[in-house]
DNA sequence: CCTACCGATCGGTAGG
DNA sequence: CCTACCGATCGGTAGG
């Protein structure tokens, strides 16, 4: 599979028995299931019928854990943008090494954009398709993201280490453009090393800038 | 509107009267349309009611220029392969300069991708829609532009103008997958001359592999 | 290009 | 979680 589910989201429906709600199971399995068929046929693409049959149950079924399609959704990018926040409490701001710091948060990212993947695809895609009043809970990951960016070069060209020509948001936009693009040729389960692979990467666009 | 859209592709339509073909227009209208609604809804997000309305016709009637939907996201995509396959046939390989070279391919990329926002944004999301018996003809452009890409950095490595420790076509990739970023923000009618935003960008990206 | 229509499938619900 | 069902909409067609 692709990536930690945590749960305990709203899926209006109470715990029955004792020893561990038993069909937490079947709600992990939904959202694994909605995750790899919104990545290959998009959430317009895939139909509720579609994911019950993958999942053994009926359609209507699906309607005991959620209360409408969309939920899925919102809950599978949620669940990323939770798992990615810690990335960027990580960043240490007035370092007097912008651009190691810059470095490391380049790195988490692309490692964090192979582990995840499928729902990063699907956040890019269909991150629309998320109800407007659900939306502001997933704050637009990539305005964080870049803003982020932005405050670690502005650093490093007050140190001395960027070229104060270039213009800050630019150059911070296309790197973490370029850092969200690796998930899609990213093999976390690959030959090669993933650290090694995100390193490489975070050299070349990280040399891109502190030239 | 977004692009060129030439047209002379099969509609299973004949032209009736002279001087120029009437309903050519309706043609190119009802490709601008698709491209505008498939970039906002996506392909599977759009229903040929949507299209009709917003052309100004009853949904049976877009029939008479097509057999089925996917023919629409066919000839936008086809009319963006077309239109792009110049700028790798410019790539002059085997020069003494390859930075310069690989800097001018990703300059003249840069601007396309930014002239070309809309027609990029269906490509990378709903290339996958196009029926299988007809990808081949718009031959999954990405593979080109990272070959391209890869030749060029492999020459300026052998003119000791880049690392030779740099894996090549991790360097393409990355390198190519923030080229195709850029059509997210990329404002080719905004304030900012394009043609410099774009130098800007190959600047940034060029520098990361030359170093 | 419209009229009038097709079967299939869509997301979703009531009631158990 | 299933049974049985809903209205709405889907892509597409015949015939003019």
């Amino acid at each position: 599979m692709n990536a930690p589910q945590i749960v305990k989201q709203t899926r209006g429906r109470s715990q029955h028995t004792s020893s561990g709600a038993p069909s937490d199971e079947r709600w992990i399995q939904i959202l694994d299931v909605s995750t790899e068929l919104f990545r290959t046929k998009g959430f317009a693409g895939t139909s509720m019928r579609d994911i019950s049959e993958a999942v053994g149950l009926l359609k209507g079924s699906l309607y005991y854990y959620i209360e409408a399609k969309e939920d899925l959704l919102f809950n599978i990018l949620k669940g990323l943008h939770d798992d990615g926040e810690t990335i960027i409490e990580e960043v240490q701001f007035g370092s007097d090494d912008p651009i190691s710091e810059l470095r490391n948060y380049v790195t988490k990212a692309v490692i964090f954009a192979g582990r995840n993947a499928k729902r990063l695809a699907i956040f890019l895609r269909d991150f629309q398709c998320v109800p407007a009043d659900k939306r502001s809970q997933i704050i637009s990951e990539r305005e964080m993201y870049v803003r982020t960016a932005e405050k670690l070069i502005e650093e490093a060209q007050q140190a001395g280490l960027s070229p104060e020509s270039r213009d800050v948001h630019t150059a911070a936009i296309l790197l973490m453009g370029a850092v969200s693009s690796t998930h899609e040729w990213l093999q976390p389960e690959g030959p090669r090393d993933i650290a090694q692979v995100a390193a490489e990467v975070a050299d070349q666009l990280i040399n891109g800038i502190a030239s």
